[in-house]
DNA sequence: CGCAAGATTGAAGTACGTCAATTCCAGTGG
DNA sequence: CCACTGGAATTGACGTACTTCAATCTTGCG
């Protein structure tokens, strides 16, 4: 059940079969959500952790001109906020894009697991500090690369993090987003997104069959897109020396 | 010594006398940083916690391409970096932008601290959380905001968050920024930095004396840049309503 | 089969970048 | 007190990557 989850973590840690045990006890609770639906809404103040446990969810904020930022992709193996209830109240939204299922867990059940001797609180911790990298690279990305790099930069990182958990075909994986959702994610309007994508399809970069993304050949994709993995902070892989 | 960074908790918790003095304590080992020296630099793995006690520094990364990303300013009171420890090492550097006064703090201090009972861990968390919001707000302002507003924006920030440690007078604060570090934050030309400048004088919005901002009306300011504190997590001051 | 949502296209506008020159200003040395 | 310097701010002219609008075409799905 939390298989992807488990995964992400043993590239940071050995976990022992007590620690994944304590975490299937704690995603007992386990919602469908369907697109479109919010996981949890601006103002809110939520008393569970979320952890996704199929499908994609965003992050984001709606700005007063109408525009939706998306601030961040939530996939298999992906906890929300653990400690937002630290703070008075949520300033963002989590929505689900395709159906997800995802397992509430009680925020008093985290705290349990964070305090935990061992490595799995470490191990969580690790991934908290990876998706703030996450954030990081993309205020780069958006700040400083062009559309058509810009757009390669976040396909490579889809790519690194489906593989992490588990849902990459060689080098093709799921890419459940409409070019709008690009877009608000991107700071770009849907033609030009859409025109940009066409640009790297005719460079032979990527291929698409529906809702798959193929990489045609990760290298060029990473050269063109000046992708250093090293904010993902993953062991073994993907190693880029510059 | 540690004056900022209490009166900033202290939005958030208040402390007993023995917290503050654990601070104190913690903060002893004071080293002076000139202009333009890193702090931490991309691929360390620092053994301390930086606190700035004095001066403006940044967080960046440096683009294949040449381009300085600037991703977070660290002004008196802001902690660098509690817990990096855990990853491997650095994916970006700090570097002192005027002189800075830092405290450097042992990881196993701070380790300590966090663990005490009490608000003071608390506290320190809240704050960590604050400056994710913060990169948070920062995506959406890159990706979703003009020029104009993108700059304005900023400014509302830097405001707010001088006002939290002590360091503005009335609706003035300093801000030792160059035009090409504003570019390098904002993904700006300095050329279009300057003329935006120059715009938001026009308009009355700000006035700038050296180094010296002044901001001569803060509702119009907040109005023009459609600003919503709410992610500062700050406590009692400016609500917005929309 | 039929309908929406999404993808694609074309034409025209604009906010920004680039290049290169000039002016301003704080600090330094005489 | 002034002249000199180098970094920063400012300006003008011009180029371009993106946006906007509005139409059409494609696709998944009841």
């Amino acid at each position: 059940m939390v298989k992807p989850l488990i995964q992400k973590l043993e590239q940071f840690a050995k976990l022992s079969d007590e620690d994944r045990q304590v975490l299937e006890d704690a995603a007992r609770d386990v919602k469908v959500i369907g697109p479109r639906q919010d996981i949890i809404t601006e103002d809110d103040e939520p008393n569970d952790v979320h952890l996704i446990l199929d499908g994609w969810a965003a992050r984001y904020k709606m700005i007063p001109n109408g525009d939706r930022a998306i601030l961040a992709y939530l996939i298999p193996g992906d906890l929300c906020d653990i400690h937002v209830t630290l703070l008075n109240q949520m300033d963002h939204s989590i929505g689900a894009l395709s159906t997800c299922r995802v397992a509430f867990i009680p925020r008093q059940k985290m705290d349990e697991i964070m305090r935990r001797d061992g490595q799995l609180g470490r191990a969580i911790w690790w991934s908290t500090l990876v998706d703030e990298a996450i954030l990081r690279e993309w205020l780069v990305n958006m700040a400083h690369r062009s559309a058509d790099k810009r757009l390669a930069h976040f396909i490579c990182e889809m790519l690194l993090r489906s593989k992490a958990v588990g849902l990459t075909d060689d080098d093709s994986f799921e890419l459940p987003l409409t070019q709008e959702e690009l877009g608000d994610t991107m700071g770009l309007s849907t033609v030009h997104v859409n025109r940009t994508l066409q640009d790297l399809r005719a460079q032979g970069l990527i291929t698409s069959r529906g809702k798959r993304l193929i990489v045609n050949d990760v290298d060029r994709l990473f050269e063109f897109s000046d992708y250093n993995p090293n904010y993902l902070h993953q062991v073994g892989g993907h190693k880029r020396d510059r």
